[in-house]
DNA sequence: TTCACGCTGTGAATTCATACACAGCCTATC
DNA sequence: GATAGGCTGTGTATGAATTCACAGCGTGAA
């Protein structure tokens, strides 16, 4: 079970890790697979496989050496030049994304937004620049993007994507309740608000 | 593979019949499989299978009848008494979610908002009034609420979850990036935005 | 020094979702 | 009426992710 770590694996790495920065100021030396997991809702057996992909060992007497640990994860999360990412559609959801993620983490961060309304080009919203979407290729470039947000209407998807793509991105965050159709060289995921409540409230109604 | 659909399937289920929906408008009569799969981004076996679970069955040469797999969708979705939210928050992501569903879909709407700041509270924010938390189990109660959704800081989710628990809500979604303890009774999804962003960030780097 | 405990690391088993592959069938066509 | 084509419905296979289960080990106590 080696090689690079799984789709799951990196997605509960990113989970453990904030978890882990909390538990650093506390002061804790170690900390056993069986409390991380209870924090992050997995099971102890997951937590050490997931270890095992990112090559940190414990001991059985200490457990994980918290500090190594999350300097650790974060070799493994983070690219070392760090990683630039540009949110397309300032919208309510934008905004709320560009709001939370300001200032957060030095290797990721929100370093531009586009919009077609021309009103909302060259305004500063929560410290980032809004571009128009012509000058998304250059742009790109020059401040070396490689994610993409996509946060406008689902009927604008497909389209912001392809011109994403063409920029260079390399990874895209979908909000839009639609399938791109991007190369597969291009990373994508996709978060459908919609439905996830659609799913909430169809078992919620189950266990009633 | 018989029984209730599986979490997975229900949310297939819940974006097909999005997709329809609007071919239902273009006029459409039938659909087959590989069509409805193309444009969900799936594997046409895997909506036959999707559609074997809600018992829909097509012809082999007209495919599925949109008119009719809709409702087939609808019934198996969809509480006949319809399902109400509560949304908890009302920040930044809390109104986005407020206006965009808003009028939306007739069975399934967010009736309530609760946030603890007193200058939020009494306020209309997209047509929904926010309430204070004291008011919370006398609103889920009048309202009929079933379920909740979880846009408060982290530190607060725990609290708030079980307080929607005690009031009889039965299905949450967090959007808190924390583990949440309830009762197995409680169905519960958890939307991490953080995360989802990190592992797009590194799969882009990886695919460079 | 010896022993017992509890945790790590990991092969094996299990579970679950998805994809394959084809029999059966309906329709259109000749 | 016979035939060919293409899609549905589904048993089976595949593959991935998770859990089980235990050997190995270091530590602290007796
Ligand atoms: N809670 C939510 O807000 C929510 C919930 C579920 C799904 N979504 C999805 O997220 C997406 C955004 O939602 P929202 O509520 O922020 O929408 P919104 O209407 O508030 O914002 C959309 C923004 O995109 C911009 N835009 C439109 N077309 C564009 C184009 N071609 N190029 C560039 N910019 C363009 C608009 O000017 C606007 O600023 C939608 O696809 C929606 O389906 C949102
Ligand atoms: N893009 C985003 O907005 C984003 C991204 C990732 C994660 N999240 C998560 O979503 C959640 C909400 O994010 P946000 O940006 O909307 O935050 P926000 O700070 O804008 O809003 C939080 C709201 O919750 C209210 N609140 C705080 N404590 C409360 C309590 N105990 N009871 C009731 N209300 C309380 C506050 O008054 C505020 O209105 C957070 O957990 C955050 O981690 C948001």
């Amino acid at each position: 079970m080696d090689g690079p770590p799984s789709y799951e694996t990196v997605g509960r790495l990113s989970r453990y890790r904030r978890l882990l920065t909390r538990r650093v100021e506390t002061g804790s030396e170690g900390v056993y697979s069986h409390e991380l997991a209870a924090v992050a809702g997995v099971s102890a057996a997951q937590v050490r496989r997931d270890m095992m992909a990112v090559g940190a060992n414990g001991s059985p007497t200490r457990g994980y050496n918290v500090e190594k640990l999350v300097e650790c994860l974060s070799v493994e999360l983070d690219d070392p030049e760090g990683s630039r990412a540009a949110l397309v559609g300032v919208g309510n959801l934008g905004r709320a994304m560009l709001s939370f993620f300001q200032g957060r983490r030095p290797k990721l961060s929100i370093v531009a937004a586009f919009d077609r309304e021309p009103y909302k080009v060259g305004r500063v919203v929560c410290g980032c620049r809004c571009y128009s979407m012509d000058e998304m290729s250059q742009v790109v470039i020059d401040k070396k993007i490689t994610v993409g947000i996509i946060a406008v209407p689902s009927s604008a998807a497909q389209a912001v994507a392809s011109e994403l793509e063409d920029a260079g991105v390399r990874g895209i965050l979908n909000f839009a309740p639609v399938a791109l159709r991007i190369s597969p060289e291009t990373f994508s995921e996709d978060i459908d608000m919609t439905m996830a409540l659609e799913r909430v409230a169809y078992f919620a109604g189950r266990n009633s």
